[in-house]
DNA sequence: AACCAGAGCAACCGCCCCAAA
DNA sequence: GTTTGGGGCGGTTGCTCTGGT
């Protein structure tokens, strides 16, 4: 069955809303609610299709909608359920109160996506770490352009006037599990963090001090030429 | 200051599903 | 069982803003 565009009808206005149109939507449906869309625009005066009416509320003039910034919890939410559930954005929007569809999905589109790209090329470059007794991979290692794209909840210490040490190493310390690699620095030549790649990024399991933890992301970012910012960590 | 490219986001489009006639 | 119409959903578009040159 091949139907029209609701808004084919001549006189109907497209494009964006202006708060007056938004002010007569939010009063009518805060009077008589909203029954029927299509009959909607024009019980309410506005020059608009009802299906325009039903997107700009359910995307916009609702008030439970939560406006700003996705945090970090949302974010992983969001990835983990569009790997369970797959572009269901709806279906993913309905477990995270206060989000719209249509923004979890430009959410994704615009930097969730490209995060994990990011991160699924870190997972291949991990597995370039794999333990072999017969290679000298250490030289190696130390010259590969290093593109990891970590989380820590201890990054917030980084203060890039400091002075920092210098990443010497990346050595495989798990011949079983070659995911996880020991990172060393030349100044202290001590081990400084421990990661375990989680598919969604790699996870600071310890460190000797925050300090020291913030000085591994810092000049790990630093060499891979792709310094994020703070909150992005 | 002007221009350009990329990112972010609101809105639209077209298809599908489902209930009512 | 078939047709019709409303609502919902995912993909896409295009405008605006911002940062870099």
């Amino acid at each position: 069955m091949v139907r029209a565009p609701c808004c084919e009808k001549m006189g109907l206005k497209k494009g964006p809303w202006t708060p007056e149109e938004d002010q007569i939507l939010i009063n009518y449906i805060q009077l008589y609610g909203y029954g029927n869309w299509r009959a909607l625009p024009k019980q309410a005066g506005l020059l608009r299709c009802g299906k325009s009416c039903r997107l700009r509320w359910t995307n916009y003039l609702r008030p439970d909608i939560k406006r700003g910034n996705f945090s970090r919890e949302e974010e992983e939410t969001i990835v983990e359920l569009q790997e369970m559930l797959g572009n269901r954005w709806s279906a993913i929007a309905a477990r995270l109160p206060g989000r719209t569809d249509n923004e979890i999905k430009n959410v994704w589109h615009s930097h969730l996506k490209k995060r994990l790209k990011q991160n699924q090329a870190t997972s291949t470059m991990s597995d370039a770490f794999k333990y072999n007794p017969n290679q000298d991979t250490k030289k190696e290692q130390e010259h590969m352009n290093i593109s990891i794209h970590g989380r820590s909840e201890s990054t917030e210490y980084i203060n890039p006037q400091e002075s920092r040490s210098e990443i010497s190493s990346v050595t495989s310390f798990d011949h079983n599990m070659s995911s996880n690699m020991m990172m060393k620095s030349s100044s202290s030549n001590e081990s400084l963090v421990k990661i375990t790649d989680e598919n969604l990024g790699f996870e600071v399991v310890s460190a000797d001090s925050p300090e020291m933890e913030s000085d591994f992301w810092y000049n790990l970012f630093t060499r891979a030429g792709d310094i994020p910012e703070l909150s992005e960590i």
